[in-house]
DNA sequence: ATACGATTGAAACAATCGTTTAATTCCAAC
DNA sequence: GTTGGAATTAAACGATTGTTTCAATCGTAT
């Protein structure tokens, strides 16, 4: 059983939240530890450099969320292997409803500008462990839309996800509604997507 | 006649490329003037401060995007209202054809980094000033589709824009073919994120 | 109680940051 | 050729960066 509330998880969510609002050249590790309220030096003493922290604060997420789209997707398949809407609900939804928990919210924004980085590790750190979650997913698409080039179905599952990030971080024109819950917001998103996204699927 | 090899141009240039890279608090200034081989003075003697060289590196894409945007639109619109091809042609073309050109490539980086920004001015800058060429889309669009209500052709034009962002900074499983040149590759992405948008606003 | 590794604390490290100063160079106008 | 404002330069400013040091403290096993 681990303590929740230790040294090194305070600084994780802090980071989480200060690099979501400044990124991570933006953010100095001093306004990291103020907020966790902990000594500067137990960054490089618990994560050994600024680099390996953004690292951690990036894995964390992500594995939770890699594994609970497969997981869904698994079962989506496994229900109904020929329903694309159940197959693209388990690829928008864990990530949806990551933007309801707090942290998580900072941590989409942090995937979001992940995303815009080019040369940086982190990039291809990406590419390695998440292609695999994306490829699985093109493999339950590709069975339900036989008739679609590999190529067509990788530019369109690349649309996909660039509107999913799209609306995580509610760039844009829409905005939540001040009567509308969160929850409930994340749900429409999800819907108005999986509508939007079925569609140029199957264009 | 305006010099094209000044000063003030070549630190632009320079600006542009290296925000592209890492990203506006992650680019010093030193590094900008290494590159554009001028004084470290010359940007605070130019532009009064990096925060205000970030606005002019920004607001020089921007302005002529958008500007080709709408006058694309009215060209569109005029040819045939009804054309909801033509329209989203004008809305993705203009992007898509500024990585073909080097620094504009860089600068389709930066753009994608300052969606990710959040509380930065510069998300306001956007919204102030790419606000209403979004709304004359949004215009065209509702013409073309009567039957859609005003939310669902927003979240859906969100989508449609996130996954224009996306295909432009070629993130997620597509990369251009070695054989492909830069040219061919930015038609092809046209025309499929273009067959994939109608579809989904369609839908 | 004692000992000992794990953790935290205050302070300082060199390096780099954005910005400013003041002297110099440039170039067109007279 | 001289003048005067614009542009560029080298150098330094104080502030902040990530990181390190070493002593103080904590918690546990003996």
């Amino acid at each position: 059983m681990t303590n929740h509330f230790n040294t090194k998880e305070r600084i994780l969510h802090a980071a989480e939240d200060l690099f979501a609002q400044h990124g991570f050249a933006g953010t100095s590790l001093r306004q990291v530890t103020s907020r966790a309220d902990v000594n500067i030096a137990a960054v490089n003493y618990h994560f050994g450099s600024k680099e390996n922290l953004v690292n951690e604060v990036f894995k964390h997420r992500m594995d939770d969320m890699s594994e609970k789209r497969l997981s869904a997707l698994a079962k989506a398949v496994e229900k109904d292997p020929n329903d694309l809407e159940g197959i693209l609900l388990a690829f928008i939804q864990p990530p949806l409803a990551l933007t309801l928990d707090r942290h998580g919210a900072s941590f989409v924004r942090v995937l979001a500008r992940a995303y815009a980085e080019k040369n940086d590790g982190l990039r291809n750190f990406l590419s390695e462990n998440y292609g695999q979650v994306l490829r699985e997913f093109a493999k339950a698409i590709a069975h339900c839309l036989p008739q679609l080039s590999k190529e067509e179905l990788y530019w369109r599952m690349d649309f996909v996800a660039g509107a999913l990030t799209y609306a995580m971080a509610d760039f844009g024109l829409i905005k939540r509604q001040n009567g509308v819950s969160e929850k409930a917001h994340c749900e429409k998103a999800a819907q108005h997507l999986i509508r939007f996204a079925k569609a140029g699927l199957q264009a």
